[in-house]
DNA sequence: ACCGTCTCTGAAAGTGCTTACAATGTAAGT
DNA sequence: ACTTACATTGTAAGCACTTTCAGAGACGGT
């Protein structure tokens, strides 16, 4: 804390209690006598009191806080909606918002921290973090972080991950497979696709995985084609997936029917592509995308794409990582989100109004 | 922190050292021999450990830490930038990337912690965030919170607030007034507007007040005109600014000739309700609007406004509070950061492009 | 060889809180 | 009146660090 604000001596003098006994009012411990504890309040009021969350973390108890880590940009982004490059940044600060609204709701404070996480320094910002809460939630992009696991193993941490699970906490993903496979399966049931293509995302997301595994899985399933040419390797961002189909085209051998892109940034850039090189998007070629971005609508063709539910899914952590906390949640909890499947015109189903 | 961490006991048993010399180089303190550093700096790496920053800070030493503190919204509000309404949402999120990216390259780490403000609860999260940091970062409308002001007073703080300043803190505010005198000016020189009216926001946002203050002193400066009928009260939102266009229009009194608005929300709803009623903008009568809020470069008419360098303000406000605590910025300090006047179509001049 | 002066290191006293344990007071049971 | 059980309160020992103060070597000067 700071400067000469009351400490719980204090209030114990002006109530006549011991400190033992202001400490139990503050944790409003059974067995207090009424007008004792009326006292000790009266005291703690007349006195401004606020307990040191410094020391009692130090004293083993809560802190009433509970943090959340998410990847810090290395360059200077702010969400400026109109740079489809953005999204990543929305998607997060809506996490943020929605962790920060149920936290709220709880009577917790949510302490949200960006932390850089690429290469080997000391993951500094993580460990003032945890070491100042009660439990912590960790973004897709930090789970991989070695010292976040660390972190990870010594308190009770959620993990908001596309993939795998955390044998030292909960884990909360949204339903990337169920996602995709209901995007395939429209896209074999009503437009007929057989022959897929797939652009994925940064190797060490675990959405990114989840995407392209759900890919394989669903188009084996319905018994459909997903030849390894067809297979691009991205990194979620527009210029690079741009680079990759280029490079695609660059090979006469035929495209497939459709490119599902594991987000619509991607999609966007490939979409662009496919047309500058006569390849109509959805008459000649179909492409998918993820997320549901904001201008996925307002483009042509508006883009069919899977939704996530960001703003729950910070909700949803919260809830499990007080439900750790409390032991009502047991260690290596799973829990899914649904994701929503937005038909729109890039799939080659009719645009039902054009963007404005 | 939590489970079964090395303290600093362990790794001055593995050093062979006291833990005061731990504590030393921890603190990288002058007068530790260089093998001892070295002996101390190996234990540290072997044992993983790390410092525990509740013990750390309630000793008196620095958390590496600073806090910023915004008002929650009520309701569960997430940026759509589709949304004209989520402005105020992308505003504070842009100060939130600025204050995390400034304080990663200081080496410190940022906590962001929304405050639910209205009321008379505890601000429980204030006080939480407060004693986890060094220094906090109050947002405008948190300033002027009475449990705020109190913590304020306590420790090192710095208000982004857009009048006022603090005897406690610093205080970092954008340039309101040089905006609107920028934006009176082009409006009397360029569209010979001498009947100014204006559409104020929420009476206890300083920006707004600040907004009007410059208002009034431009317009009086440059004798021009601003009859009472024509300064409607707003709440900031675009709903609230119709309503009180709407009352307007009900007195068949001469419209201004141009309506100011404190922030483009209300411009929108101002725009679109003159319109409505047969007042078109720009040709029968102009509009402005304050923030530059990312669709107010695409609607018609593009609207003219004045842009806040909200990722500076974090920037900004993150160096302020690290030099009061260095001791290196003087309490009660005021930095007041630039507005530029971006003019587009909605005050009459030629719009150059047209929306996408 | 002795003294003064540094430089380095350790012992110990906080820092504000929680909590196990002990002590007191109170009411009920005999 | 005297236990006995129980509700309430106090005492004191941590919790993991920082920092003051003092002691112990080291080293050059005499």
């Amino acid at each position: 804390m700071a400067k000469g604000s009351a400490t719980i001596y204090d209030v114990a003098e002006v109530a006549c209690v011991s400190i033992a006994t202001v400490s139990r009012v503050l944790n409003d411990s059974a067995n207090v006598r009424a007008d004792t504890r009326d006292r000790v309040h009266a005291a703690i009021k007349q006195l401004h009191f606020v307990p040191s969350t410094a020391a009692r973390s130090l004293s083993g108890g809560r802190r009433g806080a509970i943090g959340l880590a998410y990847p810090l940009d290395e360059e200077r982004t702010v969400a400026t909606p109109s740079r489809e490059d953005d999204a990543s940044v929305l998607y997060t600060d809506a996490i943020i918002r929605g962790a920060s609204w149920q936290a709220s709701q709880l009577g917790y404070s949510l302490f949200a921290c960006a932390v850089r996480i690429g290469g080997n320094n000391d993951a500094h910002p993580l460990h003032q973090l945890s070491s100042a809460v009660d439990g912590i939630i960790l973004t897709d992009r930090v789970v991989n972080n070695v010292k976040a696991m660390r972190i990870a193993k010594r308190m009770h941490a959620v993990h908001l991950s596309g993939s795998g699970s955390s044998r030292f906490g909960g884990t909360i993903r949204v339903d990337n497979s169920g996602g995709i496979s209901a995007l395939v399966r429209h896209l074999a049931d009503v437009h007929g696709t057989r022959n897929f293509g797939f652009v994925g995302g940064i190797p060490d997301s675990p959405d990114a995985t989840a995407r392209f595994d759900a890919v394989v899985s669903s188009v084996t399933d319905m018994g459909g084609r997903l030849d390894p040419e067809n297979v691009l390797v991205g990194d979620f961002s527009l210029a690079r997936a741009e680079a990759a189909i280029e490079e695609r085209l660059r090979h006469d051998t035929a495209l497939p029917d459709v490119f599902v892109c594991a987000n619509d940034q991607m999609a966007l850039g490939v979409v662009r592509v496919l047309r500058d090189n006569g390849h109509h998007v959805p008459d000649k070629i179909l492409v998918t995308g993820f997320d549901d971005i904001p201008v996925a609508g307002q483009i042509y063709p508006t883009l069919t794409t899977v939704t996530q539910p960001s703003f729950e899914l910070g909700v949803a952590a919260v809830n499990m990582v007080i439900g750790l906390l409390d032991g009502e949640v047991a260690v290596g909890a799973i829990e899914t989100l649904p994701t929503t499947l937005v038909v729109r015109g890039s799939c080659g189903c009719p645009i039902e109004r054009s963007p404005r």
